[in-house]
RNA sequence: GGCGGCGUGGCCAAGUGGUAAGGCAAGGGAUUGCAAAUCCCUCAUCCCCAGUUCGAUUCUGGGCGCCGCCUCCA
């Protein structure tokens, strides 16, 4: 099946084709990594993990890069700015580079406990002067920068696509300026491409003079062509990324390298909670940690997230959340059952149930195929469930099908956690002394002995066995 | 002021020019020693107005409301 994906650029859903056959190269804007990233942030990682699994599942040969940006950009692109990194440092009274560490440390544990799969290069800004540098050299040279004293800026009425993107119109943005106009530049619109200040703590050594850092986007620039190439196939980040960001790295990298930057930008809606921008003052900045404090599994929220499509926004609030941990157990139990079903082999196999499955099996490809309509997929899942349901216990051949059909999905979606996984197959009984207690427990109800009855039952669940006693008699699958 | 998105049942959330998938919650029922789990049933005319059309939730225009970007932010 064909996939087709919305281009932010172009503002329409195309046929996606790679630049080199069976290869697909993409960046993804990563996290600033001088604050624990927090759900919201996650939102558009989760996007870039779907994508990456989408693209595998096609065959595709993916090279997947998302940059830590562990240079803190200025407080105020305009100009004597105060340096992100550098204020937390000092109001948590480090060192800069110790936050660096501490907040990426984090982000990769959160990254593991959300089933994220690793991309293949997590550069880091402050690793990639060098190249950040070069790049801007060149664009001195072909008349797009410009240098005043030991700051250098971009020309931008040197790049007639400036604006393109985000659907700005230079003069308009000049009219909506609420900054100070800084007086160095030639154009208001132009931006930063390197700037100095002997009173920054993060600042390098280069041609541009001994106290200096780069501007907020040339990094990925950067960073995308050194692993990635002068022309790749995605660009990923939030829509907050669409301007003034990416507008400017598209600027930057076709105005130096004279060609095509990037093919299929996508860009993440975002995530909010209470119905609005989370934000501080009203304390709903949630970590993955304030999640898992409530008894959720990280798991939960990438479900969440799964649940909506990634161009609209998704809410957030503890009871849409409770929602979908409740739907995702739904998942789970009925994989068990499925699973119960296999090992029974009681039910019966009929050719509307296996044409079930492969008919959701379709409806699931094909929504996914939709540019991602993660939504919908998930959506077939529950229908085939429900047809399967009312026919009773599936059949071997239905529940092996039905149970392929789950695998596939949860390598794309990411649906059962592993850890879960584990602790179901460490239970202590075997089928044989589940049979037998299930067995020991009907008679001793037939003979009204409640308190053994009890008793197994108990024993039963603290081993994960949930019982179903339905008209047709007792049923069980490992929790 | 400029740019963009959204408005579907209590809460989430797909979708189509021909009378609305799915999930959660809720209510009723079955089952049960009690409970859990399970199963069955019930639960919307798609923000408002006008237009196009045989027919619009889906297209066009207007209105109202909400959200985001334009400044660090996924």
């Amino acid at each position: 099946m064909e996939l087709r994906f919305y281009n932010s650029y172009s503002r329409q859903i195309e046929a996606f084709q790679p630049i080199e056959p069976g290869k697909v190269r993409m960046y993804h804007c990563g996290p600033t990594v001088y604050q624990r990233p927090h759900i919201g942030n996650y939102r558009a990682f989760l996007f870039a993990d779907l994508l990456r699994r989408v693209l595998e599942g096609y065959g595709y040969e993916v090279t997947q890069v998302m940059n830590l940006t562990d240079v803190g950009h200025l407080l105020n692109d305009a100009d004597e700015g105060e340096d992100k990194l550098e204020a937390q440092a000092r109001k948590d009274k480090v060192d800069p580079w110790q936050i660096v560490e501490t907040v990426s440390r984090a982000f990769f544990q959160d990254l593991d406990a959300l089933g994220v799969i690793p991309a293949h290069h997590y550069p880091c800004a402050s690793d990639h002067i060098s190249e950040m540098v070069a790049i801007i050299e060149v664009l001195i040279e072909k008349g797009h920068a410009y240098r005043v004293g030991d700051n250098v800026y971009f020309d931008v009425s040197t790049f007639s696509r400036y604006g393109q993107l985000s659907g700005n119109k230079v003069e308009d943005l000049v009219a909506g300026l609420r900054l100070e106009i800084n007086e160095e530049k030639r154009h208001p619109a132009d931006f930063a491409l390197w700037k100095s200040d002997p009173a920054h703590i993060m600042k390098w050594d280069t041609v541009f003079g001994e106290h200096g850092f780069p501007g907020w986007h040339i990094e990925c620039s950067a960073m995308a062509e050194k692993y990635l190439g002068k022309h790749f196939d995605i660009h990923t980040g939030g829509e907050d990324n669409v301007f003034p960001h990416h507008e400017c790295e598209i600027a930057q990298s076709e105005a130096a390298n004279e060609q095509a930057f990037v093919n299929l930008w996508m860009h993440t809606r975002f995530l909010q909670v209470d119905g609005g921008k989370m934000s501080k003052s009203l304390g709903n900045v949630y970590s993955l940690d304030d999640l898992v404090a409530r008894g959720f599994s990280p798991w939960d929220y990438r479900f969440l997230v799964l649940r909506g499509h990634y161009r609209t926004q998704v809410n957030f609030t503890w009871e849409i959340l409770r929602g979908a941990k409740e739907s995702r157990a739904k998942l789970i139990d009925w994989r068990s059952r499925l699973r119960a079903a296999m090992r029974s082999g009681g039910g019966v196999d009929t050719p509307a149930t296996i044409d079930a499955v492969t008919a959701a099996h379709e409806v699931f490809d094909a929504a996914i195929a939709d540019d991602l309509n993660t939504p919908e997929a998930i959506a077939a899942l529950f229908t085939l469930r429900n047809k399967l349901v009312q026919v009773g216990e599936a059949g071997s051949r239905t529940a092996d099908a039905a149970i392929a059909l789950l695998d596939h999905a949860d390598s794309i979606l990411g649906l059962f956690e592993p850890a879960a996984e584990v602790n179901v197959d460490s239970g202590a009984l075997s089928d044989d002394q589940v049979e037998a207690l299930i067995a020991e427990r009907a008679e001793v109800r037939a003979a009204k002995n409640w308190a053994r009855a009890d008793e197994i039952r108990d024993a039963l669940q603290t081993a994960g066995i949930v019982l179903e006693d339905t008209a047709s008699g007792v049923h069980w699958h490992r929790g």
